[in-house]
DNA sequence: GGGTTGCATGTCGCA
DNA sequence: GCGACATGCAACCCG
């Protein structure tokens, strides 16, 4: 799959210290905001049907939810009126890919496959528009991580380009039996369809090996608020083996606009990165599910940190999960703990893929006999964006 | 009695 | 202070 690198040089540099935080925050914001609307763009623009064209009439039967949600399909994002304007009238990369996780290094593999510096012009300095601060702002923690090979594998061989919405990991409710998954407002709105009745809508949802699965996304009242879940996920979660602490993704195959579920297993993220090996199961499944499908990719993501744990950890997850002895709180904290330990490698390479954006010249500021760079913009990241072609090339 | 469902409540993080 | 989220728990259902 052809990867390119937005208005990225590797061998420039970008003061990080220099930044200010306003611009951080910017910065952040702007990448945060594009995904949800670049979807809908698609959507306007390519006249994506999503899944609904060829899906079955029962699923048809229950999108009664909203006129949006059956012109578009289920996996619709939700936007807001204004936000939908706003992104029409703004000029973007038709498959940029969603949400980019700010320091995610499992792009860091990405990042040297080549520049293709002829798509500037379609997404200015490769930011979204900066407008509707602060809606659709997803927190730093739902942020995809995919790597090259994991957005690769949900795309398979087809022309199809996967679009990385969110993650989540999973909480003790999440990943028990009771077979809720709670969903984050923010992206249950933006990325699943809209629903005005707390019944919600069943969603099809096609795992990292294929397998559909139909969940129920629903909400209950909450406050003034409302809190999504996802109903049924337990079949699903106890299929992949997952337990809490582990990670869901969310991502969408354009042009079909299915929406794909994939997992990380915790406990492989941190010493995948160490080991850069693989595993896999002795009877060829692969702790993600994806059971003798030949040499598949997930197979060799040494950095993905979709790795297979030992066949009889697999087979205990759910004893695991009952016997676990680490509350909530405290593996969250432990994971927390893990990311910041993550991050901080992440902010390292991330210098290198930071370069000022375009028509700012730099003041030279001296702190301390260092001299920084300051910039009054953002900074640009480069990332990998996922770019198909049509039947014209 | 066990499982499921729907809501309430506590906690935490962010503005 | 408020919103989001994790989880507790009571009501309900079903075998």
């Amino acid at each position: 799959m052809p990867y390119e690198v937005d208005r990225l040089n590797a061998g420039e540099r970008f003061s990080a210290p220099s930044l200010e935080k306003r611009n951080l925050e910017d910065f952040s914001e702007r990448l945060i905001n594009g995904s949800p609307r670049n979807h809908l763009w698609d959507i306007v623009e390519n006249g994506n049907a999503g899944i609904i064209g060829d899906e079955q009439p029962q699923l048809l039967s229950s999108l009664r939810e909203d006129i949006s949600a059956q012109q578009f399909g289920i996996a619709i994002p939700y936007a807001s009126p204004s936000e939908s304007k706003g992104q029409i009238e703004g000029s973007v990369n038709p498959v940029q890919p969603a949400p980019l996780p700010l320091f995610a290094k499992r792009f860091h593999g990405t990042l040297h496959k080549g520049v293709d510096s002829s798509v500037d012009g379609q997404t200015r300095n490769g930011r979204p528009r900066i407008d509707a601060r602060g809606k659709s702002q997803l927190l730093p923690r739902y942020w995809p991580r995919f790597t090259d090979e994991e957005l690769q594998q949900i795309s398979g061989n087809s022309n199809s380009v996967i679009k990385p919405l969110f993650e989540k990991m999973l909480s003790a409710s999440d990943a028990g039996r009771i077979g809720r998954l709670v969903l984050p407002k923010k992206c249950a709105e933006a990325y699943f369809p809209p629903i005005s009745q707390p019944e919600g809508l069943p969603l099809r949802v096609q795992d990292s090996k294929g397998k559909e699965w139909i969940f129920q996304f629903r909400f209950w009242p909450n406050n003034n608020s409302r809190m999504y879940v996802l109903e049924g996920v337990t079949p699903c979660i106890q299929n992949m083996q997952l337990q809490a602490g582990d990670t869901v993704t969310f991502s969408r195959l354009e042009p079909e606009g299915k929406l794909v579920m994939g997992f990380r297993k915790a406990s492989s993220t941190s010493q995948s990165d160490q080991d850069n090996e693989t595993s896999q199961t002795g009877d060829g499944v692969s702790a993600n599910g994806d059971a003798d499908l030949g040499p598949s990719p997930w197979s060799k993501v040494d950095k993905s940190g979709y790795i297979a744990k030992e066949v009889l950890e697999a087979k205990s997850s759910i004893k695991k999960r009952k016997s676990s002895t680490l509350g909530s709180k405290s593996k969250r904290l432990r994971i927390e703990n893990e990311d910041m330990i993550e991050l901080k490698l992440t902010w390292e390479e991330a210098q290198g893929l930071l370069r000022p954006a375009p028509d700012h010249v730099p003041s030279i500021v001296v702190i301390e006999g260092f001299e920084f760079e300051e910039y009054e913009d953002a900074p640009v990241l480069g990332k990998p964006t996922i770019f198909a072609m049509d039947d014209v090339g």
